[in-house]
DNA sequence: ATAATGACTTTCA
DNA sequence: TTGAAAGCCATTA
């Protein structure tokens, strides 16, 4: 029989939001409220905020593909906004001059911007 | 147990 | 167009 585990129920609401981080496309980005969406979190963009906060090293994620509702780069202690600017752009990723992206064009899942 | 926090979003001026 | 204010909710303290 399995022994009742004690701790463990590794959180899932967050292995659900990197599963979808993990399905944006290269060249293309999601913002934090329609990762929650896909998620099956409606209000939890905050909370996917908080799972990319979380993120360790060891784990292969593109969290650079991740932008808030205005299509900007969201601010944050660490201070990787430029290295996130600069793996987008490499990738295709058009900024305009007020450092906003499209998202009707760059926004993954499709049609999910307008 | 309650209170503060935050890589957010929407609304409104 | 920009920015402030309020709403939101799991995680931390």
């Amino acid at each position: 029989m399995t022994p009742p585990r004690k701790s463990a129920p590794i959180n899932l609401a967050r292995e659900r939001i990197y599963s979808v981080i993990d399905c944006i496309p290269r060249g293309r980005v999601s913002t934090y409220g329609t990762i929650a969406n896909e998620a099956g979190r409606p209000r939890g963009a905050r909370q996917v905020a908080a799972a990319l906060r979380n993120l360790g090293p060891g784990r292969d994620l593109p969290w650079f593909r991740v932008v808030n509702a205005s299509g900007r780069i969201s601010q944050r202690p660490g201070g990787s906004e430029l290295a996130q600017r600069k793996i987008l752009e490499k990738e295709g990723v058009l900024f305009s001059p007020s450092n906003r992206i499209d998202l009707k064009r760059f926004g993954w899942p499709d049609g999910s911007f307008g």
